[in-house]
DNA sequence: CTTATGCTTCTAACATGCTACATGTCACGA
DNA sequence: TCGTGACATGTAGCATGTTAGAAGCATAAG
């Protein structure tokens, strides 16, 4: 027997797939990566300093959630989201996150509150500064915290793909259409209904707010330059949302 | 200039990996791979004749979906999902399938009736014949086929792979509860609805469906020898599902 | 007899080698 | 000029080599 007197230093750093993994992802999302552009695992694989394997299995994972596509004795492009997979997407969200709001109303514990508020907190903090950037990242949080105190990680795990496939038609949106407050407002209403215990208010909430983030993301999605063949996004809705 | 003679041979067959998901997915289904057991890469790729690479990305990719886990320097193994993964699976199929029911009857046609019926035709004959491992086929085949129907291809393949890590523990529950007829008979109203283009019924019934199987389901999970933790299967039906 | 220590063996994770195939270039011939 | 085919180049997919670490066991130390 021995007392423990170390804690055991958390697993390993991370590994080395995983650590690709992340970096691909930062490299999609800050445009280092160029959408539709052909690549090869050679080349990610030197600029990261690193051999063929993990990039490869890195790869393989986010072509298993859609982010990116192999194309055989060709290379992968990163994958941009056509109207039609986004509304596939938010009709996802809605299906899972509208419940996932109600259980986590009912899950939720005083010491809850400190969680959800501070995100709140630092999602109005950035819009009144106008960032953009740091305004989504306490929004996925937000929602992250709501799905966490739901407690299905099958759901958390879902969403955090689509968030990733998502990401790319995300920021152009937000800025045209509207402000950073409107849509700051629109989670109140959650986040009080989820303090209070109100199951049934948290999911109307989520729903409502879903459902209008999602109409505007659709619609600028179809007129776009490169929307290609959809250009009717009442009809994408109705098909796969209402 | 030239005129087309002969057709582009089908793409190619599938790849060393996908036919190793395969294998092992159906490995893991009739037991040749004992839930819980370690295994090793070596061993599996020597026991299908591959190299260790096709074998390692088909693992990578069931781990990803939850059904096997690595450990580090010391092998895998087949993961039986507990009463609390079950749980959240069911939630998962209850907040997907049943508005894909309901997008099933909107979108369905004259032509699509008979993919549905065939598939019920064959369920029924499962029935009389007591075959239980062909009867979970045409399930899941008519359930795939509603999806299809709905155009959801995210909510597809979720869908596909929850239903790969759920095989394990259904088989041996439909046996004992109830007779196969029964659970053939709930889904007779959900393809009527179907086909009458009933969106709200649709749902119903898939909704009523999907709630009577689940609860059966997680019932008998949680009465097994090896339930673990959770022995309350009521407590974990209100906390994901209800 | 009990505990610790070194050793053997096995493994996932990572690195590298090899092959078939897709694409672009370019010289050549009609 | 224009189509053709040989060739060079680059790639994913697969095979194999290498390494650090975890588990078991035997043997030595107390």
């Amino acid at each position: 027997m021995h007392s423990s007197v170390l804690q055991p230093l958390d697993s390993r750093a991370l590994s080395l797939t995983e650590r690709t993994i992340n970096a691909l992802r930062e490299a999609i999302r800050n445009g280092s990566l160029t959408p539709g552009a052909l690549y090869s695992v050679y080349q990610i694989a030197e600029d990261l300093g690193v051999s063929r394997s993990p990039v490869r299995e890195a790869l393989l994972r986010l072509a298993e959630t859609g982010i990116v596509r192999f194309e055989r004795n060709k290379g992968f492009r990163v994958v941009v989201p056509g109207p039609s997979a986004l509304a596939e997407m938010i009709a996802v969200r809605i299906a899972l996150e509208v419940p996932a709001a109600r259980h986590a109303a009912n899950a939720a514990k005083a010491g809850d509150d400190h969680g959800l508020l501070a995100e709140c907190k630092a999602m109005q903090a950035a819009a009144t500064a106008q960032d953009v950037l740091l305004f989504m990242t306490h929004d996925q949080r937000l929602h992250g915290i709501i799905l966490e105190l739901a407690g299905n990680s099958y759901v958390q795990r879902i969403i955090e793909n689509l968030r990733d496939a998502s990401r790319l038609v995300g920021p152009s949106t937000i800025k045209g259409t509207r402000t950073l407050s409107e849509v700051f407002e629109e989670h109140l209403p959650i986040v009080n209904a989820i303090i209070a215990g109100d199951g049934p208010g948290a999911a109307r909430a989520m729903h409502e707010h879903l459902k209008t983030t999602g109409r505007i993301l659709l619609h600028d999605a179809v007129s776009r330059p490169d929307a290609g063949e959809h250009t009717d996004d009442a009809e994408l809705w109705t098909r796969f949302i209402d």
